[in-house]
DNA sequence: ATAACGCATCTTGTATACAAGACTGCCATC
DNA sequence: GATGGCAGTCTTGTATACAAGATGCGTTAT
């Protein structure tokens, strides 16, 4: 494997698990000396994660870990919502029993992870390990549907999305709750989603997914909401969280000078 | 500017213009030289056009310009079908007298087109400036739509699509027959469209750009179906054209050993 | 004649040196 | 005290040198 790739690798897991959040100013060399490289494959792969719209370089001041508004999760979540939604009627139309077998496995996969929630108890929020195989599942199930669709294109364009909304994802740190109810609400739209591709119900199956990622779109503006009112409370002082807002500061004026 | 934004615009530009055809090699020391400037920035241009699909790059063999088969071309149609759609949808949504105004002059100018070829009389073939004012003029047209639907994301991935299709662009140097009932088609299509947005009717505006996209992937396919009939009729062997069949059987050669 | 080997030359991959813009903090001056 | 300039140090942008894989062709051995 080239440096590059693992120069890309390297930076996306660390945006991804929240490592480098919002407005993170990232220097070429630092990354360099970190990942053991020179700056050339570590610049490729910040060139790379910006076309990809996960971070953001000014020209001669920096690049840094975009911070996506209200506005554009909203974009994000209507995009996703028609490219899925298209990916699951074209699937519906081209699957395979082996397909649904896969899809159906996953589906019970999901239905286990209900019952261990709910075996936890109504109240008790959700470790570390079953949000993490939470996650996974449904990411999985997506991706099954998205290859099925069997249009590469699509397939490379809402891979790109998925991974920006796993990335800014809001969704890793979500705090739902009422887990169990998300979790079955999750569990049933899979489930119909699943009668309706084998079904080969094209519109169906646009419809559900359609509706489906709009509910996500929905809980996590709530949660946006949320964090925005409750903003500024966190009055702990500790030298990296300081150097974060000051290089989130200093993000946000050289944007503000530049774009308006 | 910098030096590696010129070397992208001169290798897209030369891409669009169909200097560098489907299967050309490219040498990033070559490319270097003829630009002006090292190979740094060449690579970052070339690393960029590899990302939107315009380019091919094999580790340590070289990068090619891509050539789509006819499944691709398909796929790259009904998506942009898709995407399309929901812009319309969106701007429909969104739209204000002042871009259905501007729109309504894009319908003017394509009417003109149409008088200017009628003019003509119905068998001859168009020249190279109405052709290329056409093309402007439709591609502005769906572009001015795509940004009435204000959704950044959707902005961004479209126009990576349109780009492509009109770099693989066949449209290009497709060799119409009856030029003057294609462009009048078109211009009824816009037409009808307009109206559909200005009375913002969101699955009017969707279903007519959905049509009229798929409309234009037929056609396109039937020209593609034509040429691979008729291909290698083309008996004249001057030298570039012999070294570009020569690169092309490299590319065929290597993708063929890696990816099967 | 044919197959295999090796070298010259192509390709990209990586490291590094240097240039130049932009920020920071200090110092002198008003 | 406020303000302007200036150097040091950050940042990225570019050129270039070198490494190493891939290719093609000529030579040689069978």
């Amino acid at each position: 494997m080239s440096l590059s790739a693992f120069a890309y690798k390297c930076i996306k897991d660390k945006l991804r698990t929240g490592r480098f959040p919002g407005g993170t100013m990232l220097s070429e060399t630092t990354l360099a000396r970190e990942i053991g490289a020179s700056r050339t494959p570590v610049r490729e792969a910040i060139a790379q994660l910006e076309r990809e719209g996960l971070l953001d370089q000014i020209p001669r001041h920096g690049t840094f870990v975009r911070v996506m508004d209200r506005d554009e999760i909203e974009e994000l979540y209507d995009l996703r919502a028609t490219l899925e939604g298209f990916a699951a009627a074209q699937a519906a139309r081209h699957i395979t029993p082996a397909v649904v077998y896969k899809l159906r496995n996953h589906c019970r996969g999901m239905m286990d992870l209900v019952r261990e929630v709910r075996r936890l108890g109504p109240k008790a929020s959700i470790g570390a390990g079953l949000a993490q195989r939470w996650v996974a599942n449904d990411a999985s199930f997506h991706t099954t549907i998205i290859h099925a669709a069997a249009n590469r294109w699509l397939t490379k364009v809402t891979e790109d999305m998925r991974l920006m909304a796993q990335t800014f994802g809001l969704c890793r740190n979500l705090p739902d709750n009422n887990p169990l109810a998300t979790l079955r609400r999750t569990w049933r739209e899979h489930c119909r989603l699943l009668g309706a591709l084998a079904a080969h119900d094209e519109r169906a199956a646009r419809e559900l997914v359609i509706a489906h990622i709009l509910t996500g779109k929905e809980s996590l503006l709530a949660y946006c909401d949320w964090a925005d009112k409750h903003r500024g409370e966190h009055a702990g002082l500790d030298e990296p969280r300081r150097r974060h807002l000051q290089s989130l500061d200093r993000y946000a004026r050289i944007t503000r000078g530049r774009k308006r």
